[in-house]
DNA sequence: AACAATACTAAGTATTGCTTAGTATCAAAT
DNA sequence: ATTTGATACTAAGCAATACTTAGTATTGTT
């Protein structure tokens, strides 16, 4: 079982429109290797460490959690419930158990 | 920002009683550094790679991304809507759309 | 075809995790 | 109160992995 980081990090920069040179920079990295060290992640050939994770998030409005979700499903559904307020959050835990 | 999986490793591990290094042993670590390596991952001196933390989750009945989940409302989600059957899962989507 | 932009990669260096070899802490038994 | 055993924890060196460098490959545009 590898990463599922990879995809769903391509998934969400592509959704954002931007390079992965572009998304490395706004994360804070050295222009000059943003390019291949994204590229890395997105290939899957180096994982990131996970502030650096928890910044793509940000960067690309998704939850954190969601880059490392290996469930489809799952994922999605941590998107859509990640939008909802605090409050209807509580309410629907209530209601699953 | 640190991981929020030291934690979460903890809160798990706890929940279903076992030791440290019983729960490396567990997940196919040399016996002899099981303590040692899961002690770090739960004080959050080390990162264990994804796939030691997709074994970590599957062991621990979560799904993975709860390990790495940064708000607690939505770790609590990501556990109760894993126990749901595919069906409901995807009606749940289909509300909350 | 030529060019620019983007994606991608090998290999060396820098950084981090894993192993070793312990010490610290706590609970139970004597 | 002390010993014992179990569990938790840690420093430091070694092994493995990520980051940087210096490019090549691919794609799209004129």
């Amino acid at each position: 079982m590898n990463s599922p980081l990879a995809h769903r990090l391509r998934s969400a920069r592509q959704v954002a429109n931007l390079t992965q040179q572009q998304l490395g920079i706004r994360l804070g990295m050295d222009p000059n290797t943003a390019s291949a060290r994204m590229n890395q992640y997105e290939k899957g050939k180096h994982a990131p460490d996970y502030q650096t994770a928890k910044r793509m998030a940000d960067e690309l409005g998704v939850p954190v959690a969601y880059l490392y979700c290996d469930d489809d499903q799952l994922a999605e559904l941590i998107c859509v419930i990640a939008k909802l307020k605090e409050s209807e959050k509580a309410e629907l835990l209530e209601k699953l158990r």
